[in-house]
DNA sequence: CTAACTCCTTTCATTAATAAAGTAAAACGT
DNA sequence: ACGTTTTACTTTATTAATGAAAGGAGTTAG
């Protein structure tokens, strides 16, 4: 399915997805049009989702990282669901998960002032244990 | 500081990275040279960190998303800290956090016998508490 | 009022992307 | 074993984007 080639590219442009086809084809020992086939291959299978960039949270203002620990009170979880897709800005990953808690919540927040106004929406229809994130 | 064009950049970057700076500048209302020059700041002052790719670790093999809280056993985090060094293929972040547990480590494996592998090594360095990530 | 600065547009030369054609090797069916 | 098809690549040529340079409009400061 995916050879060692395919892997180095995916790991050039993990690293860098703005490269140009020639510089990335250079890279894993291509031509330009020959790594470029290969590039829309990962893309139509699937192997790759998107391009983007990373964002520096801190130096857009949004100086919290926290990590919310979801514990729904009733099986019915769409309250919650459709109250976090209200403060979509903060939200960068709700992920449902096994284990001690129903969901993990990654967000961001400018300050604590708007991370109280979340916590207490969100305690309406959860109850979340609170992790910050100190480093890395 | 930054504007609205500037996050409507990172807006339109963040969807698509690959975007040529004309069809960026069409979507914010500027040429191609205006919204590079406002591109190559964001750079050079930092708030765009980096060009990357969302690859499908699954379709990669990597079927096992996990979520796990390390608990320390002493106040020396070294040997843990070169332990998921070695191990660094499967590791995604590892944030140091306040609240229960001293970090919380993201991981992907292919298997569950890569997991028991690893959380066999782990465990002689740390506790931990292990979730899985079930969905998004 | 003028000078300096910022932010943009326009233009143009350079460089990359893309489509098309051709080649070589591997896989397939008979 | 043979010809056919497929796959993956290179080369070439056209089209399009990048990046540098020049210049203009609006803002700020002396």
């Amino acid at each position: 399915m995916l050879d060692n080639t395919d892997m180095l590219i995916l790991h050039e442009l993990s690293k860098n997805s703005r490269l140009t086809m020639k510089e990335l084809g250079e890279k894993v020992h291509l031509t330009g049009p020959a790594v470029s086939a290969r590039v829309a291959k990962l893309e139509d299978s699937g192997v790759i989702e998107g391009y983007t960039i990373k964002v520096n949270q801190v130096k857009l203002g949004n100086s919290i990282h926290a990590l919310i620990n979801i514990y729904t009170k009733s099986a019915y979880h769409v309250p919650y669901l459709s109250f976090i897709k209200t403060s979509e800005n903060y939200i960068i990953n709700n992920y449902k998960i096994s284990g001690d808690s129903c969901y993990l919540l990654e967000c961001t927040f400018p300050s604590n002032e708007q991370l109280d106004e979340f916590l207490k929406g969100l305690s309406h229809y959860v109850n979340y244990k609170l992790s910050i994130v100190i480093n890395k």
